[in-house]
DNA sequence: CTGGTTGATTTTGTGCACAATGTGGCTCAA
DNA sequence: TTGAGCCACATTGTGCACAAAATCAACCAG
């Protein structure tokens, strides 16, 4: 158990010395590369450990994520990563959907040549990925594909809104991926976008931008009939995370 | 100095004994009633003390509150009320409008009778306040019918997001307020936004609604021709938010 | 005056010890 | 076997004391 979180939080390059603000991305990019499933326990201890700093160090880092409800904080019990609800989880969406969409509109009328091979290079990048089989960096890539799109647009609010949105998804596909579907993540999606502004056509890209998210939320599970022999579900429980998906 | 941060803080109903985070939400609506000017110190102890709690709940609050942008944290140097940016005001209002419009274009198919009567209650008691001179009752109630129109909408997240861009706007508002025009909040607009979403026609709310943050947007001195008598602007410094505006 | 230096004071940052709470395992009776 | 009660341990919450840093004022030299 301990070394379950010891594990999966030790990022690529093993790093100690860890300071301030520090640790709150070290857990941020956790999360977002898919290392930390929804549900997980955080100790304060073992992390401080872990991070080489002080348990009150700890303890700011978490009141951040929890604010972005990246993690939960229980009163006395500690904190957890957060694990959305369906109807949260639906919610997410359809707010990506809308502040994504005028985030395209805007782009798509002032792209640059430039960018437009910014962000073909990212597709390629991702495809790559994928091809060599690393699900993990062609999530993670696909992931800062719209946040460079936030980017883009020039609007530093909606940036840090998007960025908000962006970071919980992750949590919420581990937490209702349906095994069933293929986890192709259609980042054809990405070229058709990308497409649609390199021709300035803005209603096209919205268009591409809504389906895209569309596509990913479909192949979530996220009806709440109930199929009555899953517990955690009837229950309304956060899915047992203890177990990494077999696809990552 | 010390005593402005008291007094402006206090609350109308004097209160002691707060807890927990309690001192977040009394800093938070200081900022939405308009009570608490950008460039505000917040000194630690004064503040533990007002709230008879200890230091360390203050910092706590204080972190949080940092995240969604309200005040600002700067290192060894303490904590201030956020002061926006030119640029961030303009696109904090753009952001709203995205967001607005599209919890507007949900509303307007869907809502009740009901939800229309609660708005237009909403939209009459803030004609009264205007009509009593309470500049910031009508204030406040402004600031809540955006809040109470995206809770109907029934997107959670939306409502989260839309929150920490509204508890931000009376921030740009103290610090943009062109004293040449008129603070007479078009209030109209809201009635005009009522109408149109109670005839169910969603184009013509949506187009209200931006009608309406343009309006609100518009009142303010957001260019960045720099009057070249205003010191404060020239430097980019925060405008001097010691002495209360004249007009609340 | 202006500009820079020093030192006292205020204010913020941090670690630690202890308090409070939750958790899991044990016994025992029904 | 089930469930209540209890105890030991693990984990989180909190206040305090001290460290570090910034602010302010006085002072002095140019």
């Amino acid at each position: 158990m301990k070394s379950q979180t010891t594990k999966i939080l030790k990022a690529p390059r093993a790093a100690q010395c860890t300071t301030q603000g520090d640790v709150y991305s070290r857990i941020y990019e956790a999360v977002l590369d898919y290392r930390l499933p929804p549900g997980t326990k955080l100790k304060e201890v073992p992390l401080a450990e872990l991070f080489g700093v002080t348990r009150g160090k700890i303890r700011k880092a978490f009141t951040q994520l929890a604010v972005v409800k990246i993690i939960e904080l229980r009163p006395n019990r500690g904190a957890i990563v957060a694990s959305p609800s369906i109807e949260e989880s639906r919610d997410l969406f359809a707010a990506r959907r809308t502040i994504e969409s005028s985030i395209v509109d805007i782009l798509a009328r002032r792209i640059t040549k430039a960018q437009i091979r910014q962000l073909n290079l990212s597709i390629k990048q991702e495809d790559q990925a994928y091809d060599r089989g690393e699900m993990r960096t062609a999530l993670k890539l696909s992931v800062d594909f719209h946040r460079v799109l936030a980017a883009m647009a020039g609007n530093s609010v909606l940036v840090g809104v998007l960025d908000q949105l962006v970071s919980r998804t992750p949590l919420v596909v581990l937490a209702y991926r349906d095994p069933k579907q293929s986890n192709a993540c259609a980042n054809r999606d990405h070229a058709e976008l990308v497409d649609a502004m390199a021709a300035h056509d803005a209603d096209r890209a919205v268009a591409a931008m809504k389906c895209h998210l569309c596509n990913l939320e479909g192949k979530l599970n996220l009806r709440d009939d109930t199929p009555a022999n899953e517990l955690a579900a009837i229950f309304g429980l956060a899915p047992l995370a203890t177990t990494q998906p077999s696809w990552i």
